[in-house]
RNA sequence: GGGAGCGUGGCCUAGCAUGGAAUGGUGCCAGUCUCGGGCACUGGAGGUCGUGGGUUCAAAUCCCACCGCUCCCA
């Protein structure tokens, strides 16, 4: 064994081991400028698998895609206050065009809600201009610069960010709602990762937001990562950015507006929760490369006849997985099946001279490590099966983590215990006066309030009642429903966990 | 905002106390050999010791300043 590979284990130094994981794996690099990254070929066939399928997603639920400039004024970003006010601190600023100082500062976007709101109010001037959807396949700039972490936390970072218009209030809150589920169905179905939906509190939400909608995933150190995020603007930006527009009945408007938002954040979730201590392991239907074909021969006697198996099985496969043939000469085979491994290529086949003579090929999860035997001609099946397995089972083990990491108490002391290994459900009073209190205590924040009134959260733990029943943090605490801090009468039952 | 530590071939690293030819591993290149779990051997290329200044016959080593990075505390 040598640092080609990751050299630590995951629960042992567990920021190591990350570090060691995304940067061997060939999925990025760093940049010579701090808080930023490279992605690497490898780590942007990821991304570009997660935007096909959410691309597919938006256009399918009528959104199209456009393209904004990264510079947005100072006059137009400062024109909600209460939004500048959020952003204003880690706003990248361009003071210069050549030798000469410019009239007035450029931000590099941190987000491009006034931006695309300034343009919006002119292209809407009728009802028959509603709904305007949008999506914008972009990158954003946060000037991040204390604990800065690949993917999960850098100055600048790919993401899409959609942006509609609507006519009324209702729809806009539908709309909020929609892309929520379509997040969770993307990050559960593809990126194998269960996830706890419902609003943020109002000192966790989008700064200029009515209300923020959020999905939160348990990472295996027991921190808590915001994955997607859909947020109800209300009419706080048609107002000073004039949306406006002529209705039905003959009077204008002000239009009601959502923003929602997915980052490469996604990438750094899939690589800490399914990882493990040899490197990456890829959820089968978001992989580049589902399958990976490695010849084992000895010497020029079976070569050619192992070579030429090895490409009618690539053939074979092709045409309905993602599937790479390692043919390199100048590396022995366990070289290769540490290397792809390290990469979390779901499977393996293996085949060598034994397999040629008996007809067979071998097959090697990655998940579990098992290997087996199948029959040439069973291999379709083998594969097919094998791969739907694969996607289940990491599913599985992460949502088992996220119900074992997942504790309810009324009690502080018990809170501050179960705080330090995951979330906490716990009842809450609603003042932003205990959150910041217990913030302060311990480092929490609220992540999640839970949706009590929909079927978003139906697919998982809700359905599976116990711990996660709607309206009661356990079974039976009817007598006893007060905040886990200030002990007055509860509102509403909050997810809290430490964050990334 | 406060404190501590670290910068040596691509990467990791020895050397620094007590100044005197820059150590080893990995990776890279060539060749031979191998290949069912990171093969082995031989040879080779690759270094402004973060930057600038100072002390000294002599500085990776001691002193000063700067730059960069990491960690801890608020």
């Amino acid at each position: 064994m040598n640092d080609l590979g990751v050299t630590v284990k995951k629960d042992e130094d567990f920021a190591e081991w990350y570090i060691q994981v995304v940067l061997k794996s060939n999925l990025l690099d760093y940049a010579p400028i701090k808080g930023f990254i490279v992605l690497k070929p490898y780590g942007y066939a990821i991304w570009e698998r997660i935007r096909e399928v959410a691309d597919k997603r938006f256009k399918e639920s009528g959104h199209q895609n456009a393209f904004l400039p990264t510079l947005i004024p100072e006059s137009l970003l400062s024109k909600e206050a209460e939004h500048f006010e959020g952003f204003k601190p880690e706003v990248f600023w361009v003071t210069h065009a050549g030798n000469d100082e410019l009239g007035e500062r450029l931000a590099l976007r941190p987000t491009s809600e006034t931006l695309a709101y300034e343009i919006f109010s002119r292209w809407i001037r009728s009802y028959r201009d509603l709904p305007l959807k949008i999506n914008f396949w972009n990158t954003a700039l946060r000037a991040e610069i204390k604990s800065t972490k690949p993917l999960i936390r850098t100055s600048e970072f790919l993401w899409q960010e959609g942006h509609t218009v609507h006519a009324s209030k209702e729809e806009a809150e539908d709309e909020a709602r929609l892309m929520l589920s379509i997040y969770k169905e993307i990050i559960e179905e593809y990126l194998a990762i269960p996830v706890i939906a419902g609003y943020k509190s109002d000192k966790e939400k989008f700064v200029g937001a009515d209300y923020t909608l959020t999905l939160e995933a348990l990472m295996p150190d027991g921190r808590a990562l915001q994955m997607g995020t859909s947020h109800n603007l209300g009419q706080n930006f048609s107002r000073p950015f004039n949306i406006k527009f002529l209705g039905k009945d003959g009077k204008e408007h002000y239009a009601w507006q959502t923003s929602w938002g997915i980052s490469w954040r996604l990438i750094g979730a899939l690589v800490m929760i399914h990882g493990d201590d040899k490197g990456l392991v890829l959820p089968p239907r978001i992989a580049p490369i589902q399958i990976v074909v490695v010849p084992i021969f000895y010497g020029d006697d079976s070569k050619h006849s192992v070579i030429d198996k090895c490409k009618n099985v690539y053939a074979l496969l092709r045409d309905r997985f993602r599937v790479h043939l390692d043919d390199r000469e100048e590396y022995t085979p366990g070289y290769k099946f540490n290397d792809w491994e390290l990469k979390g290529v779901p499977l393996r086949v293996e085949i060598g001279p034994r397999d040629v003579k008996q007809g067979k090929v071998v097959l090697a999860r990655r998940d579990d490590s098992r290997k087996v035997s199948v029959g040439d001609e069973e291999l379709l099946d083998a594969v097919t099966n094998m791969l739907e397995d694969i996607q289940h089972s990491l599913y599985r083990r992460a949502y088992e983590f996220l119900k074992s990491h997942t504790f309810s108490t009324l009690t502080y002391d018990e809170f501050k215990e179960h705080i330090e290994h995951g979330f906490v459900r716990a009842y809450w009073c609603g003042s932003q006066e205990c959150e910041l209190r217990i913030k302060e205590e311990t480092g929490a924040d609220i992540r999640v309030i839970p949706f009590t009134d929909d079927s978003i959260n139906d697919t998982d733990m809700l359905k599976e009642g116990g711990m996660m029943k709607k309206e009661q943090v356990r079974d039976g605490d009817e007598g006893d429903t007060r905040c886990i801090y200030c002990r007055r009468s509860a509102g509403k039952i909050a997810y809290f966990a430490k964050a990334y």
